[in-house]
DNA sequence: ATCCCCATGTAATTTGTTACATGATTGA
DNA sequence: TCAATCATGTAACAAATTACATGGGGAT
């Protein structure tokens, strides 16, 4: 009967939140997820099972146990009234964080220690992951534009203006990374490779 | 003596990274943290002081003591060749993350459900949030560019596109979240205000 | 044959955040 | 006088990730 967090958008919330669409279970939970919140929340059945128990035992949802052949039972999962209202308040309260946490960046920071096939790899590798999240963000887009609600359309579209302007920076600068070899010694190098700035379009 | 993580540019590893370019204590480290990687990694003392002392316990970095007055003594730290070869390893071996976790963005999936108000302040804060981290980050490219390694004038424009990108998306789209009031109740609205869809523009 | 999908959950571990604990100096 | 900066660290807590544990059905 206690009210959820009103502090974090957790995972419990979120599934809160998805359940007040439509019913599901922790592995539908799952793919919603992975297809709606792919690009900047991440969730796992480690985080979702608990996440849904609490919610049960807290009175914010039902389930109802779906006998299945040959599977473990499928549980169902409702929000209730007094879910919706904790829901509400919680969309009320909360102030929502905005975190990056970009390894990626932290370890190009160092690319005048790397040796340079590494780092053409390491700029490669993450190109091609940024290639394919926006392949999978228009596909997403394509399926699902004409009945979603403004809320999802418009995360979609955040998310793809992200990515696209991320694989836009790497393509046209990458290469003031390529430059100089890791000199393994020098200190300073007083040679004016100057020439590369980032490049930028006004807005 | 132990090598240290190969999976991930976890504090440790960033800490060691720092002190590749210069002796420094926790205090300092935590201020370079705030400067350098500001807009895409954090960490707080909680994280430095143990990293530092773990790292000195792998004999990666030595610690000289610096008495204060009317302070605790100043520990400042220093590489180790041990510690230079263990990081160029991590830089070899590890596959860096880039992962972004947006309450933000999860809650604004929900916008249909939260009153206009609630969802205009909403916006607003995170638009004012992201116009203080452009003039941050302008600012700390003004004053360091000039003596900067690529990788550190990289990731800075990096953060910049994205985080422009970001301010500049909100401004050109949020209005196709103020068009509906939400209506308390009713399921399937049929209505078409199909008349926004996100504004983009090719590349 | 082998791999992926379905379907649930627990337990251990890792990681980081926050609060606690202390306290002088400097500038507004 | 008040806030900020300097300066260290520990302990408790929260949260999420990963590994463990199980197993049938369907497609290639």
């Amino acid at each position: 009967m206690q009210a959820i967090g009103t502090e974090f958008m957790d995972v419990k919330t979120l599934c809160l939140g998805l359940l007040s669409f439509e019913d599901a279970s922790g592995y539908d939970l799952k793919k919603h997820f992975e297809s709606l919140f792919r690009h900047f929340y991440s969730a796992g059945y480690g985080s979702i099972y608990p996440a849904l128990a609490d919610l049960a035992e807290a009175g914010l949802v039902r389930c109802r146990e779906v006998p299945q052949q040959g599977r473990p039972d499928r549980k169902v999962y409702s929000i209730t009234a007094e879910g919706r209202a904790s829901f509400a308040t919680a969309l009320n309260s909360i102030q929502p964080q905005h975190k990056l946490r970009s390894e990626f960046l932290a370890m190009i920071y160092f690319a005048d220690l790397m040796n340079p096939e590494r780092l053409r790899k390491l700029m490669e590798d993450r190109a091609a992951e940024l290639s394919d999240a926006i392949e999978h963000i228009e596909a997403f887009r394509r399926s699902t534009d004409k009945t979603a609600p403004a809320g999802a359309r418009f995360v979609a579209g955040f998310s793809a203006a992200l990515i696209t302007a991320a694989e836009k920076y790497i393509r046209e600068n990458k290469q003031m990374l390529y430059r100089k070899a890791p000199d393994a010694g020098g200190l300073k190098n007083a040679t004016k490779t100057r020439d590369t700035a980032p490049v930028e379009e006004r807005a």
